[in-house]
Order: C-alpha cells, then sequence, then structure tokens
DNA sequence: GAGTGTGAACAAATTCACAGCC
DNA sequence: GGCTGTGAATTTGTTCACACTC
C-alpha cells in the first residue's frame, strides 16, 4: 500500500507537531464522550474545556489536520471523532503483545481502554513457566519461549514490556528483532533499539518524583525551613504564591 | 555560575525548566546505578548516554542547578546524587496514599521503586467494603469512608488516583478537600482542580495512540530502503522521539 | 453575531560551539 | 588534552488577535 513516494499528498502539510500529536487522544476521548452523548457539534471553546486545554492551541491543533470546522458554528463531532482516528491510526486494528504478567501486566490486559480504541490484546508473554497456559483477563499466558513466533503469527507491531527492569533489555532486543518497531516501556530502564524504532515509556517512580519537586516548592514559600519532625500536613494557602525563591539548606558534603 | 562552594548558588530554585525537571529523575536513576557500582566520577557523555539523553542537554540542565561538576573531569557521581535528590525533595519522606485497588492499585502498591526514592504508601483505599482489612503488598485495605481521616492523620499532601473513571474527580475533589495538593491520575479522565494542585496524568492508552500514530505513518514509508541490511547497533531512544519522516495517504473526504 | 483558521509575536526548549578551567 | 559551563543560534511550541466565513 504504497503513496507516492517523493510526492506528497498535500492536502495539509504533513508533519503534524509532535505535541499536537500528542493530544490527539485527548481530544478524541472528549468528543467520543460527546457522541456518546449525541451532541452533534462542539465549538472549540467547550472541546477546549473537555479536554483540559485553552481552546487557541486546540484550534491550532485542528489546523494541521485541515479545515474541519464551520465558522461560526464549531465542529461536527462524528466527524471529528472520524478524521481524528484516522490521523491516528485507530481507523485499522493494532494487535499489541503484553509481555511480563506481574500486576502491572495483568492489570494493563485487564485495561478496558485497549479494546475500544483500535487495540487488541494478541498476546500475553511471560517468563514464569506456572504461568503459562493460565487465563488472565481471559488470554491464555504464553511462554517467553514462544515470543518471536507469537509476534510472527499475529503480525504484532506494537510490543509492551511489563516485565522487571533486568529483563527489559532483553525483552526488547527479541521483540524487535521479531519485528516489534513500536515499544511501551513501564520497566524502569532506558531501552536501547535501533533507529526506526520507537519507545514511549511510562515511569510512575519519575512522575512521583517530579510531584515532589513542586511539592516540595509549594511547602517552602509558606512556612521556612521546619522539617525533621512534625510532619506538618500544611494545608496550602496559595495565595500570593511565587515567594522571593526558597531558600534551601544548601548543605553541602565533602 | 556563580559560586562553587561555601555560597548557595544563586540560580537555583527559581526557575528550573519543566523540562528539566522532567529529567532529574532519569539522572537520578542513572547515577544512582553507578553509585551502586561504586564508579566515582562521570562525564556528561558517559551520564548522558546512560540516561538516554544527549551530553549537551544534560549539561545545560546541570547548569540550572548549579556548578557541580569539575573540568577535565566530569561529575562526582555520589555528591550529584545528593545534589539532584534534595533539588527533588527527596531527602524528605513523602506519605503516599493510593486510591482504588484494582488491578492497577495493587500494581502500584507492589512497585518496589517508591521506597527506594522517598516515598512510603501510608495507606491504601478502596470503595468496596469486600476489600477492606485484606492485605495488598503487606498494607492492608481501607474503605473510602475514612479518606479524609487517613490524609489527615497522615500528613498525606501526594495522592495516587487508580479508580476507574466515573470515580475520579470525586475522590480527587475528596482528596484535595482533605488537603492533598499533588495527585497522580491513572484514570483516563481529566481532572479539575484548585489552583495550587498540581496533577499529572498517566494514560496507557493515550501512549499507545502515539505509537499507533507513529506505527501507521512508518507502514506507509515502505518504499525507501533504508539502511543497509539487519544489525544497527545505534545506541539511542527516546520517549516521543520521532524518526525522519515520511507521509501518510491523508485521503479527505468531502 | 459567533466562532473558526491562521499569520505573526512570543516563549520555551534544544542544540551549537567555544571560552575557561583542570 | 579533556570536559564542563554557558551565551548565542536555532527549533519547537504557545498565545494573540483579527480577517474571514457562516
Amino acid at each position: 500500500m504504497a503513496t507516492g513516494r517523493t510526492h506528497r499528498p498535500a492536502t495539509r502539510s504533513r508533519g503534524i507537531p509532535e505535541a499536537t500529536v500528542a493530544r490527539l487522544p485527548l481530544y478524541l476521548r472528549a468528543l467520543t464522550a460527546l457522541s456518546e452523548r449525541s451532541v452533534p457539534t462542539v465549538s472549540s471553546e467547550e472541546l477546549a474545556a473537555a479536554a483540559g486545554v485553552n481552546s487557541a492551541k486546540l484550534r491550532k491543533d485542528f489546523s494541521y489536520l485541515g479545515s474541519y470546522g464551520t465558522r461560526g458554528v464549531g465542529y461536527d463531532v462524528e466527524y471529528l471523532v472520524y478524521q481524528i482516528s484516522r490521523e491516528l491510526g485507530l481507523t485499522q486494528d493494532w494487535p499489541v503483545v503484553i509481555v511480563g504478567i506481574g500486576n502491572l501486566g495483568a492489570a494493563l490486559a485487564n485495561y478496558g481502554g485497549f479494546a475500544s480504541r483500535g487495540f487488541r490484546v494478541a498476546a500475553l508473554i511471560d517468563a514464569d513457566p506456572a504461568m503459562a497456559g493460565k487465563p488472565v483477563a481471559g488470554i491464555p499466558v504464553q511462554h517467553t519461549d514462544d515470543l518471536e513466533k507469537i509476534i510472527e503469527d499475529n503480525g504484532v507491531s506494537i510490543g509492551v514490556i511489563a516485565t522487571p527492569a533486568g529483563a527489559a533489555q532483553q525483552v526488547c532486543d527479541r521483540l524487535v528483532a521479531a519485528g516489534v518497531t513500536s515499544i511501551l516501556n513501564f520497566a524502569p530502564t532506558v531501552l536501547n533499539v535501533p533507529d526506526g524504532v520507537d519507545v514511549r515509556k511510562v515511569d510512575l517512580s519519575i512522575e512521583l518524583q517530579i510531584l515532589a519537586f513542586h511539592e516540595q516548592r509549594k511547602a517552602g514559600e509558606e512556612a521556612a525551613a521546619t522539617e525533621g519532625t512534625g510532619a506538618v500536613p500544611a494545608v496550602r494557602d496559595e495565595s500570593g504564591d511565587k515567594g522571593p525563591d526558597g531558600d534551601v539548606p544548601a548543605v553541602m558534603p565533602a
């Protein structure tokens, strides 16, 4: 299924900004909710509020896809759902394998958001022989030995890694060698992959650390450095915000 | 810039770029691994490779924290671990509550990365009375009714929401009312919070959709005889990284 | 009048490239 | 010679504001 190479459709400038791509799923979710409530049209203002962004950004984002709205009216919900789905490649079915069926892998297997969005859990794979054959979310777990065959038989191009950190790179290598070109990595480790393979990572601990950074800053702004004992709940006030600049101990070892 | 010792770097506190903050945990993880191997110093080049970023970016990031390296030598691993930990607020202990102990909540409760990074699971909360008292990851689940009391008694300022989408906003409101000012949201929904409360979200389905977008693009590009044969040892990955660029069908129904 | 679509202004983040120090 | 630290250049992303269409 090719397209003319060296010749662009030119309908709209291809090259949708990465930041926009990352927001399309957000819009899609909001639109799907509207669709289920049979709302026929929506303005950029309303949709932006539902998606948690501002309307200028939303209109700009949509402008990269094309002119799908009607001035003075807004956007047709169904039509926009279709356009965004198509742009994201969700009008086709993506078989996905999940490797590592521990607590997290099981949670992912049970996650409903998959099926409803064009993704299908094609297989669950785990290294523990005791898991083999046991159904999780209605799908029997298969052993890692068969990884390559499973990937090939199902034409899988997207893999999810939910193994312990120590196994992740090895699993990744095997997935890539078997033909997977997109990986969602939940293991807290950096994966090395060849060019042409996309990796996205989700790291719990990183998200918490970012929150802690901001939390610390809030705490440092209202009360001075009063740490140690107490562990004050410190229900924020957040009025004047922006203190001059919190000052931290500045201890310097060594 | 500024000073090196006896005087804290004046550039701190005030305006560390958000993008930099988001990478600090990555550096910290790489540094911790080096520390465990008793590596004394590391260059920006080496550390960058371990963290999966490029060295110029890493040096720039560190420059916002202060001048913690030594020209011609590199960075002292232990010292840097300490500085980044302090900057992120990880030298103190953050009690965290997890609300919604389904598959995902249980996975989070069992996640080891918590304790090792200054976070402590103070309580698990679920709305199902049948769960109450049952231990998950060694911690007894408590009922939602006691949410406010739990938050207050433990001085919790960080909450993790792992409930179904329908319950998330309500749980969020109660957490915030009880004093929580940072929320990590796993439910696929937009949370409304007052000013002063930080929300970060992790959405599985969104990550997959972004991968699908790139995957689709790759598929539509099969024509160019990209690089040579197999085995390309390229060492590089990046979340949200994108390959060269291709084109997509871009059909446009009238 | 209402609300999209978009150039132009602005801001944030990344990369370059090299001076400065060990 | 090796490596950090950082201004300057560049790229990417956001916001403004208004012409234009329905």
